[in-house]
DNA sequence: TCCTTTTATACTCGTTTTGAGTATATCAGG
DNA sequence: CCTGATATACTCAAAACGAGTATAAAAGGA
């Protein structure tokens, strides 16, 4: 008997920063993510996905995570059976857009408009907001519990607003009908759709990737070589949909010594010239920069 | 033309905690993870999982979360084709073992000698530390790189250890051929051997939980329903390998008041009783407890 | 030329959070 | 009624963090 045989496809979430726009590598005109068999000739997962992603877009991914596989059963095709995606999360420096294939990047934001939070609290949640709290009072056992959830994923009834929380809320919308990929969504509430569960993938690429800045540098995988520090900021603030506070944003970056000074300026942008820097890569390749959150002893 | 077609395999690692021991699970005397091929049958992977484990060991996995997705070429058999590996981590709640199938747990160290610091820095990893640094030497023209490496990953040279850096030590051990698993490995430097890369996943899972339990309350499903301070702080210091500061870890616990007393004491342990805690899942079901560390600015 | 606008960069200050240590309470058992 | 063992409660200084202010250096128009 033999058990346990699938299709393995690779479904990748590219991401970049250009100015101020986060934006993701689309196919299909902006509707699915690109996407793969994984083939019997690659070495692994990885470089697979290296392969193919190259070949198609011509981008050299810098940096690049699993992000999750999945095989629910309504991936399930007749007729070539069973189905296993394995999605990636991929770091892609911008300016190195040959003309070639000319993918389709587009913003994060056309897709989850409810969570950019830059120019403040999106118009958009307040009706998101009222249609949730609908949708929990509908049913009247678990309406608290319902709409305790509601208030923590979304930030409302006094919580404060958590960025990395962008897979919970997708979840939440979709469970209340709220997103058009939803079979029975009668009246979506916004975002732009995509096809099967790609948009789901991408709130996990992006929920991962909100995560992961706070306590690992790749922000820098996203930058140009040299960038000034309001660049750096602006780049985190379309990662994270929030504003920083400018010097503490700086404190910050100095105290980790992650970056240094190149030597030149740049006038550009119309005020004082400011200062170039580049990543330190060579010097602290691995460096985790994580520290312990559990109260040691010393010993 | 079919492509991608491959089997899948689901490999867990399921840890739990007796007394100041971390456990796994594990088979064939303790030699290899507990697998199994992925049935058509199955909702998803993570049902699937759940299900066999369920059967198999009798003990219910209380959280559950995928690990990782390999399929390296060496994983390829020639009768079968090739084999995607999904690995998850699972949390069991050791006192629900009943006498069935009698699953062999062992512990973490017996696997990885050199992670457990709570009597001190392991003698062992003397040893470890002098043949990396021949290896690192062996090379002169990547002396440098790799020396650092060395020093970083097993804090040496003045670096504190790093408890999250499991599997980044393992790995490089295995480079440096110090265990058995590596082809080549002439002299292992320590560890009980285990199945193909079955040590590998191990080190991946304890990685991820050592990480977790750092921002995310899931010790506690690794607890008794009612537990003292001092237990719930011996399963941590068991999982992180370290001992803690005890005033300093209890004003950490009950800050972020995740637990509630229950009224009752023990006199289990012979000095003055302590009181009974309980966690208070129901109330904070979601509650990531993870601020941000991002310098914000109040908008 | 000089004033205004814009951006860069440098400090200050009070609050909170951490790391580390000390003191007191309450039991079991000789 | 001591002694040993554990539980629990405070204290205190250093570091990190959130928020705000001040000064420097350019561009561009009146």
């Amino acid at each position: 008997m033999i058990t346990g045989l699938a299709h393995a496809e690779l479904i990748a979430v590219l991401a970049a920063v250009t100015g101020d726009a986060p934006r993701v590598m689309t196919v299909q005109g902006g509707f699915a993510l690109p996407s793969g068999p994984f083939e019997l000739g690659h070495r692994s997962l990885q470089a697979g996905l290296r392969e193919w992603v190259g070949d198609q877009t011509g981008h050299p991914i810098g940096y690049l995570e699993q992000l999750y596989t999945f095989a629910d059963r309504d991936r399930t095709d007749e007729a070539t059976g069973r189905t296993i995606s394995i999605s990636y999360l991929g770091l892609v420096r911008e300016q190195a857009a040959p003309g070639a294939g000319r993918p389709g990047w587009h913003g994060w934001y056309d897709y989850f408009p409810w969570e950019d939070h830059r120019q403040g609290r999106p118009k958009i949640l307040d009706g998101i907001a009222a249609r949730l709290t609908e949708w929990a009072g509908a049913e009247p056992k678990r309406r608290d519990l319902r709409q305790r959830r509601v208030d923590f994923t979304f930030g409302l009834s006094g919580a404060a607003w958590n960025e990395d929380l962008v897979l919970q809320r997708y979840e939440l919308m979709y469970e209340a009908g709220l997103v058009a990929e939803a079979g029975g969504a009668a009246h979506p509430a916004g975002g732009r759709p995509m096809f099967a569960d790609h948009r789901r993938i991408l709130a996990t690429g992006i929920a991962r990737l909100r995560a992961k800045i706070k306590y690992r540098p790749v922000v820098f995988e996203l930058m140009p070589e040299n960038f000034t520090l309001l660049q750096l900021q602006r780049s985190v603030e379309a990662l994270a949909g929030l504003t920083l506070h400018k010097p503490n944003f700086r404190r910050l970056i100095d105290q980790q010594e992650l970056i240094e000074e190149t030597g030149e300026t740049t006038s550009g942008t119309g005020g004082r010239p400011a200062k170039l820097f580049r990543y330190r890569h060579a010097v602290l390749e691995e460096r985790a920069m994580s520290g312990t959150k559990l109260p040691l002893s010393r010993n």
